[in-house]
DNA sequence: GAGTTACAGTGACTTTTGTTACAGATGGTT
DNA sequence: AACCATCTGTAACAAAAGTCACTGTAACTC
């Protein structure tokens, strides 16, 4: 396990061992399922290499992305949930090749005893997760989805480092929550546009 | 201030007093603005009688409910950005007459230290909005405006303990995040159906 | 290189929601 | 009663998104 990854405990070299002690690490393939919805949760999963993409599903088995979780971040929702004895409300997969800590929920309660850095550290995460959530009630409420699907593809790209992504149409089109045929007209609009080139189980962003 | 209605620390006597001590409350009228976008945060509030609106206020001007704040209950946002010297993303509103326990934030470090039952009243809180952020993006990204609608009215009743609402067409399209015609055109049909009964400034669900 | 599968492009149509514009109703005020 | 502001009903239309059906095409398998 990388330590060094767990850069958001920088300040405090004793947790961060600690860390890496009670926890035990766990790698992804792209594409994985990392936690299903109604999972019982029994470890919180903190993200050290690669990336996870939380989604919620509805009843109908249409999907929404929600946020990416990078290295150094931890799926907030599983840590109350763990806490509570709750279920997963979220499904998480692995974006990219992931390597994740896992910290078992009856360790929890002794971190934040003894660390005050690993209890701002969880309303830190908290605070953002917040943040982002209402910022995808913003989008599906108020944005068109030409701009939502560019606003994807610009999060993706980011976080992948690169102009080009590796996908399908469908998997915009879940993440966004529509038909595959809308995503393709909108992403053949933008091409005509010159946003964007498209290809095979590609796009790239100009 | 009637303590009794700090329901959530029923189990300790001792913490109620203590907030009660520390905190000032306030009063505002039905309508009233609590908390306005990118306020400074400098408290916390606890309602103690009525309820709270709070809604996410886009650029343009454009609105949408996110959840009640009820009685024994506190605005979380508030608690993370009060917490973090952040500005507010949301803006509250007084549903009802509602009285307000507001707890300074320079305080709140000391209540986590010396009661851990507020730690949990905090973790246990955010757990609960997060779900219902969760609710607002499967509403608005899968259910049709029909089914939301009924589900506000549905909402409404239940906090006021009413079959009968006073609230405007206008209103409620605020609430929804849509246009007035379109809340007006849904109740008529919903009338039809015999769902509802509409009354100028009065909607009741049968 | 023939066959197969998954992916992408496109047209035609429907449904849902948003928009504009205006008429009528309601309830309070003078 | 006449007036006024506010609220509600409705029609007609536009825009956005969803749905269906089908074609072409790239990549992989045998």
């Amino acid at each position: 396990m990388e330590l060094n990854t767990l850069s958001e405990f920088k300040s405090s070299k004793e947790l961060r061992e600690k860390l890496a002690d009670i926890g035990f690490a766990k790698t992804f393939d792209e594409g994985e399922t990392i936690l299903n919805e109604n999972a019982y949760i029994k470890a919180i999963p903190i993200v050290t290499k690669g990336s996870i993409k939380v989604m919620r599903t509805d009843e109908d088995g249409r999907e929404i992305l929600l946020y990416y979780i990078k290295p150094g971040e931890s799926c907030i929702m599983s840590f109350l949930g763990g806490i509570h004895q709750d279920t997963s409300k979220v499904k998480a997969i692995a974006e990219e090749d992931t390597e994740i800590l896992f910290i078992p929920i009856d360790k929890v309660g002794l971190l934040i005893k003894d660390y005050p850095e690993w209890l701002d550290f969880i309303f830190r995460l908290y605070h953002k997760r917040f943040e982002e959530l209402l910022e995808v009630v913003n989008a599906v409420a108020f944005k068109k989805m030409d701009e939502r699907l560019l606003n994807l593809l610009q999060k993706k790209c980011e976080l992948m480092s690169s102009n080009t992504l590796s996908v399908t149409h469908e998997q915009l089109a879940n993440e966004l929550g529509t038909a595959r045929v809308v995503v393709s007209r909108l992403l053949k609009h933008m091409e005509d546009q010159g946003l964007v080139k498209l290809g095979r189980n590609k796009v790239s962003l100009i």
